[in-house]
DNA sequence: AATGCAGACAACCGCAAATAT
DNA sequence: CATATTTGCGGTTGTCTGCAT
């Protein structure tokens, strides 16, 4: 293969290099940084001496070179939290990215990509899915799912084969008692319900998962989504939610891992009804009419 | 030893939002 | 207020490295 680093072409402002940074060019930025701030990255990319483009500079201090950078392998506990940020927010890499100090929204998108979105895809292979986006109320306690009959809590076989993949986190006693409450309703969305059929490849599973979980957001929260508005959090005993941030909240939320840590999560509201599954479902929750009791073992 | 392939990570690009002029 | 510039984000591509053949 023939290696080409640091290509040039040229910019407006002559020669732009491109390719990968040398350990000097990392020093020369650095240093620049060190003494003029961060920011303004057209007159870093001109006046360092760098000829590398404005983003260029930005993304290498961004991603490598500013303090606080952590590197190496990403630990279980951080993976555990980008899976289920990852459930919460899609793919706003740079959101989840928030939440694990000192690594950026860059790393996060590649082990997302290189070693967990095939894992993922791999849950998923093989079953004939029927994509359901639910019926959902926004509310100021919780994104709620109004209509429980599709699957309801009864006891038909339909309801035996369902897995919820992408629903709302939160167990029956915390999450659901509230998100049924009437009065918190305020804003509702139709259902809208979609066959996927037997996918073909990992791929198309992974086209259809993202397809259904764009709709959802939609239906969900009414163009309100954007970062953490419109996602709102289950309510805790002891804590005044109107003294803490979104930001607070969640945080709160993602630590409280014995109350959700099983539960499937908000906002993709999507549901999977395999037409064969055979395996049965785990029932690890007490609570036998929780939403544990449709999620299967590998969740 | 040479080659091909796939995984992992770095870097680039286009677009949109935010900010400055 | 309109336009230009800058910044940030997320998708995609490029490069490196290790492993299998």
């Amino acid at each position: 293969m023939e290696k080409e680093q640091n290509i040039s072409k040229k910019g407006e402002s002559g020669i732009i290099k491109k390719g990968q940074w040398k350990p000097e060019e990392d020093l020369i930025l650095k240093r620049y940084i060190e003494t003029h701030g961060e920011g303004k990255w057209t007159t870093v990319s001109k006046k360092s001496g760098l000829m590398r483009g404005a983003k260029s500079c930005r993304m290498r201090w961004k991603n490598h070179l500013r303090p606080n950078i952590k590197r190496g392998q990403i630990s279980e506990d951080e993976e555990d939290l980008i899976i289920r940020m990852h459930k919460l927010l899609g793919n706003r890499w740079s959101l989840i990215a928030g939440r694990l100090p000192g690594r950026t929204d860059n790393e996060v998108k590649n082990y997302w990509n290189t070693h967990l979105s095939r894992r993922n895809i791999n849950h998923y292979r093989g079953q004939t899915v029927i994509t359901t986006t639910i019926n959902c109320t926004k509310s100021a306690g919780l994104i709620q799912m109004n209509d429980l009959e599709t699957p309801s809590m009864g006891t038909t076989s339909t309801h035996e084969n369902c897995i919820v993949v992408d629903g709302i986190l939160g167990d029956h006693s915390q999450g659901l008692h509230n998100s049924l409450n009437p009065d918190q309703a305020d804003v509702q969305s139709d259902i809208t319900t979609t066959t996927e059929t037997q996918p073909t490849s990992s791929e198309q599973r992974s086209d259809a998962h993202n397809e259904s979980t764009i709709l959802s957001d939609q239906s969900l929260i009414s163009g309100e989504s954007d970062n953490m508005e419109g996602c709102t959090f289950p309510d805790f005993p002891s804590v005044d939610y109107t003294m803490i941030s979104e930001d607070e909240k969640l945080s709160l939320w993602l630590s409280s891992e014995s109350i959700f840590y099983d539960a499937p999560l908000l906002p993709c509201s999507d549901y999977y009804f395999p037409v064969s599954y055979d395996e049965p479902f785990e029932h690890n929750s007490d609570d036998y009419y929780g939403w544990n009791k449709y999620v299967p073992s590998w969740l």
